[in-house]
RNA sequence: GCGGAUGUGGCGGAACUGGCAGACGCGCUGGCCUUAGGAGCCAGUGGUUUUACCGUGGGGGUUCGAAUCCCUUCAUCCGCACCA
């Protein structure tokens, strides 16, 4: 008996795969490419078996790519800019960079001990100079494009990070990162004009067809196109107008009042003339004020104000008044909408407290609507009432037509708004991309020269947060002169979201080195987009779009030849233990070190695997660790079991055994091909193991002979290669002597040994299964029915009565319907 | 509220275009081997009143035949959410 020596068989194995460069990629030979990527992680705590989940996924894909001939391209490195670091700096007094370097470290070694395995030359971490400097340079690309812009907005605000967030970054309210309340400021920062590309960045969505459903639907609601109209109100008593934007448009006979966002910027001016300003102003301050979580939550009870102005509805020349109203967002629309109480449950609800007027101009097909007794709006469809010219039309074709009444009045306009606002990127943090721009009292804002890349972090920043950027603090860092007058100037305070350095690190590893430009443009066309891209669901948005964008405006600029950076996508499900998510708060985090120790890399990556499909959630069960250990020490055995067995075996057992190894080597190669189902893919190879001893089990040592069993163990670990390529390398090296099993090519399998001459088919009676019969393969009609009336219970089961019909499938099944 | 997903043994999960439900693994039970077993190997393991019947969240339907298709309903999870 030699022991499964995990340890020494995994550390033999990592040192050769670095030594011997296995998954070093050349740039200039791109031929059979294939570009595996994973999401580069951020730098943070250790990682759990969770984390690990992706980075396996990652590695047999890879690693069975290279064993497909493919020339795999597979880089990592690390989002390594960041609010928790410099959290951890601000509470240990520890530089972000020194804690980034030592997580790095360390998150480096765990990947190693997995057996996970990159192409380490093309290593890249968004925190160093040569990375951050290209990142300021996408910046001043967009600034040039007129992408990049400075205004001053209400923006979304956490009190706790003390910076601003982008509208992706806040989930429900709350900062998606500290859960606190997010509090709307208004303050002057930094866009991206991501609005620009949402169209495009919608229609695009329908080439992704290789990436989950799931995920393309969650981008086409965020960038939330709606097709509608925007319609002008003429204030009373004035020369002015306010235009409301509206997707029913159906419904404007039944709009019965205005109401407008607390941020509009006409409100003021509006109040100008009335008694009541003061309590104007100070309700429209008090909304400002309010957390964006109370505004947004649609059970609260709406607040309002009359201006005391009206305005005219134009189809029908009625003044209505003009309310200001916490339920109206700014941000949507034109901060304006035409309420409809009859027939939006928002504007009921809000019209039933203030005792504004309901009129019905819908009608309910199903019961016919009474405006003084309803309880709630009717939204649905309808033949429109009270509509003047447009009355008795369905509401659906109302709308075009009252459209093009519009249009044709000059009332109105079709318009189109999408729900994606422009990307928010500017920072009051410390441990981020510098902007590279400068204020000068004489030039305005100037960005800095490209030639005076990069903008360098400076390092003896004080990075407490105050609310202003840290960078403020670094006297000599703000004082520079103007790149355009060279006078005396300062430069931008304000950090880049680290979603911009996220969103281009795919393009930085073709070319990692590169110090005059940030990618080679023809090298980058060559190698992408990226074939497979793997990581988590939580990206679907964020990072996904975000990286969408930027490569289409590189495309548009000419420095890629590509306009999405990721063909097939890859979403891997979380890991929980105990129910719950894995984190440190709740104590149940599964640390892979322990188990490496215990079991070896090998049992890990492949209970990882095993778990059930990686696209699906799964629970962590360290007794299922147990189990895979136990079958890789199986598979292991088979070498002692060999080094006994005979010359020749038993035909018999060793012709199953065959056909048993050729359907594994299809189901397995199916099962990786198509859905990335390693879970069913590794228990057809225990099928197969455990039909080896079973068959010793039944025919002692003789079973098998050496020949079939050598071929049989070696297929099994080409099987297993990508799954747990230790111990397959060490069985693999045992017996062929040859070089790396990555070296060999993934095995085929032959269609005419699939297949057994006879079928055991089953026989069902009234659709009920009463027996089996044996038959040659193929066998059909007539002759299958002798031999099922031949069998004795079918004998019994039938009887005297009458056969209605057979139901003869060749090969599957018989159903005899009595 | 809108959108999406998922419901199968004690547990994780299998089941291709409708065709033997529960592969594989965990756990459990028994046996062999052992000084011993928390090692290894083998066997058994959905339920029940066991010639048979019942079983894929519940109810209905289509079909010779449904975990799979249709209708309906419930539950859980995820995403978005006062988006006019």
């Amino acid at each position: 008996m030699r022991p499964y020596k995990f340890d020494k068989i995994e550390s033999k194995w990592q040192k050769k795969w670095k030594d011997e460069g296995l998954f070093k990629v050349v740039t200039a030979d791109h031929r059979n490419k294939y570009y595996c990527l994973m999401m580069f992680p951020y730098p943070s705590a250790a990682l759990h078996v969770g984390h690990g989940r992706n980075y396996i996924i990652g590695d047999v894909v890879a690693r069975y790519s290279i064993m497909k001939g493919l020339n795999v391209l597979t880089p990592m490195g690390w989002d390594a800019f960041g609010l928790p670091a410099e959290n951890a700096a601000i509470k240990n007094n520890i530089h972000p960079s020194k804690s980034t370097m030592s997580n790095i470290a360390m998150m480096k070694r765990q990947l190693d001990s997995w057996g996970v395995s990159y192409d380490w030359d093309r290593e890249v971490s968004s925190c160093t100079p040569e990375y951050y400097k290209w990142t300021q340079w996408i910046f001043l690309k967009f600034y040039e494009k007129g992408l990049a812009y400075r205004k001053k907005a209400f923006v979304n605000w956490c009190p706790s990070c003390n910076t601003v967030l982008a509208n992706e970054q806040v989930a429900a309210g709350a900062c998606e990162r500290c859960d606190s309340r997010v509090e709307q400021k208004d303050l002057e920062q930094w866009f991206f004009r991501i609005t620009e590309y949402a169209q495009r960045l919608l229609d695009d969505i329908d080439k992704l067809d290789e990436w989950p459903e799931k995920v393309r639907t969650m981008q086409r609601n965020w960038i939330g196109r709606r097709e509608g109209v925007n319609i002008d109100f003429p204030i009373v008593d004035s020369d002015k107008k306010l235009t409301c934007f509206t997707t029913r448009v159906d419904t404007i006979y039944g709009c019965t009042y205005m109401v407008l966002a607390a941020e509009h910027p006409m409100i003021e001016e509006l109040a100008g003339g009335n008694p009541e300003k003061g309590a104007i102003m100070d309700f429209v301050k008090e909304v400002r004020n309010g957390s964006r979580i109370e505004r947004t939550r649609t059970e609260r009870d709406k607040k309002g104000i009359f201006t005391g102005r009206y305005v005219v509805n134009q189809v029908n020349g009625r003044k209505i008044p003009l309310w200001i109203g916490d339920y109206v967002l700014t941000e949507y629309g034109t901060g304006a909408v035409m309420a409809v109480p009859a027939h939006d449950q928002r504007d009921f609800e809000f019209a039933k407290k203030y005792d504004l007027p309901i009129e019905v101009v819908i009608d309910n097909p199903e019961r016919p609507l009474d405006a003084n007794k309803l309880d709630a709006a009717y939204e649905g469809e309808g033949v429109l009432l009270s509509s003047d010219q447009f009355s008795g039309v369905p509401s659906n074709a109302a709308k075009e037509k009252i459209a093009d009444y519009m249009e044709t009045e000059g009332i109105g306009k079709r318009s189109i708004h999408f729900k994606l606002r422009d990307w928010l990127i500017s920072r009051q943090r410390y441990w981020g991309a510098p902007i590279p721009m400068v204020y000068c009292d004489k030039c305005g804002i100037v960005p800095v020269s490209e030639d005076d890349l990069p903008v360098l972090l400076p390092e003896g920043a004080k990075f407490k947060p105050t609310g202003e950027s840290p960078l403020k603090s670094a006297a000599d860092f703000v004082k520079t002169e103007c790149p355009a007058c060279n006078g005396p100037a300062r430069r931008e305070i304000d950090t880049m979201d680290t979603f911009v350095d996220s969103s281009w690190y795919y393009l930085r590893y073709i070319s990692p080195g590169l110090t005059d430009r940030p990618f080679d443009t023809k090298d980058v066309n060559n190698w992408l987009p990226v074939d497979q891209y793997i990581g988590g669901v939580e990206h679907a948005i964020l990072h996904l779009l975000y990286s969408r964008f930027v490569t289409k405006v590189l495309y548009d600029m000419g420095y890629v030849g590509f306009d999405e950076p990721f063909k097939r996508l890859f979403t891997q499900g979380m890991i929980s233990k105990d129910g719950a998510k894995m984190s440190k708060s709740k104590g149940n985090v599964v640390s892979p070190d322990a188990l490496i120790e215990k079991y070896g890399a090998d049992t890990v990556r492949l209970y990882t695997l095993f778990i059930g499909p990686p696209e699906k959630d799964a629970e962590w069960s360290d007794k299922g660790v147990e189990g895979a250990y136990r079958f890789l020490k199986r598979v292991w055995n088979i070498l002692d079991i060999l080094a006994v067995s005979a010359k020749t075996g038993n035909v018999d057992l060793e012709k199953d055994l065959l056909r048993k190894m050729h359907q594994t080597i299809k189901k397995v190669t199916e099962d990786i091909n198509e859905e990335f189902h390693f879970n069913t893919a590794i228990s057809a190879v225990m099928e197969l193991v455990n039909h080896i001893y079973s068959g010793i089990d039944r025919c002692g040592a003789g079973s098998y002979g050496k020949g079939i069993l050598n071929e049989v163990l070696k297929n099994i670990t080409l099987l297993l290669a990508p799954f747990v390529p230790h111990i397959a390398e060490e069985i693999w090296e045992k017996l062929s002597g040859a070089e790396s099993i990555f070296k060999h090519e993934w095995p085929g399998y032959r269609e005419d040994m699939l297949f057994t001459d006879t079928v055991i088919v089953p026989v069902e009676i009234n659709g009920k299964l009463r027996s089996k019969i044996e038959i040659p393969r193929g066998l059909e009609g007539d002759k299958v029915k002798e031999v099922a009336l031949a069998d004795e219970k079918v004998q019994g089961a039938v009887g005297e009565k009458k056969v209605r019909k057979w139901v003869i499938i060749p090969d599957k099944l018989v159903n005899i319907v009595i």
